[in-house]
DNA sequence: AGTATTTATTTAGCTAGGTAAATAAATAAG
DNA sequence: CTTATTTATTTACCTAGCTAAATAAATACT
């Protein structure tokens, strides 16, 4: 394996596994945690808004929106359009993701300060320039 | 989501999906040709080998190697320590291995290819140097 | 020698991604 | 207006990672 794709992925995984970590004291799971953190700053979407903003397929979004909703972090109403369901962001949710955001947001930073300001715009300008 | 983070969970999972898509030609899937080609350099590993290297947990380890052993690319052979499984390449897959490591090489480099050398040390060196 | 601990592998069950195909509503074509 | 096509979501099923706990052999302890 070509040691770039293999520090990518090696790396990838880790830092997932870490985000998990992390969540684990709001009992999130990191995919849970990146719908969340979405309708918290976008407000209501649709599936098909949620999985092409995240660039996933269709099915994963159904699936993590199903559990967030049997959890109560979420509600799914159907919208104008009927064959639509637009996801809002629960009572609950809302009360704490302030909270969560912060504590994620600041993992997040951490694990990238060993990189310096411009190491890290190199480092996304590498990944950018990657063939795809 | 940082958009570190962002950048490098996406270009991760689009480059498994490449790597999939190329795959499917000699049908073998990414995490398959991954222990292939760990066992096509290194020769005969035990399980535990394996996965140590590889830097994953040991069941996903079983779990391909049932697979790959069903499928006829490995064997798989009690060790002198009587605990550990010693798994070997197929005639089937020494045969065809050659040929397979040639066209992933092939289309890895060509992935990595946008950047200069320097830029891919660059990059190793920045993943490198993320925390973890 | 007999018991306790460690080590290698496996099993069970979870999240998280993917594809292919089903369903149902909306839109376009005739 | 009726039929055909597109679009949104879901269902079923696959790989691929993870943790926790079971099993069985090897090693260490006394």
């Amino acid at each position: 394996m070509n040691p770039i794709f293999h520090a990518l992925f090696q790396k990838s995984r880790y830092l997932t596994n870490c985000l998990n970590e992390v969540l684990k004291q709001h009992q999130l799971y990191s995919s849970q945690w990146t719908i969340l953190y979405c309708l918290h700053k976008h407000g209501s979407m649709t599936l098909t808004q949620i999985w092409k903003y995240l660039n996933v397929e269709a099915p994963s979004i159904t699936r993590a929106i199903s559990r967030l909703e049997d959890l109560g972090w979420v509600e799914r109403v159907e919208g104008e359009d009927k064959r639509e369901k637009i996801v809002t962001l629960s009572a609950m949710a809302k009360e704490r993701l302030p909270i969560i955001t912060k504590t994620i947001l600041a993992f997040e930073a951490e694990m990238v300060g060993s990189l310096t300001e411009e190491e890290q715009l190199q480092f996304i300008n590498l990944l950018q320039k990657m063939k795809g």
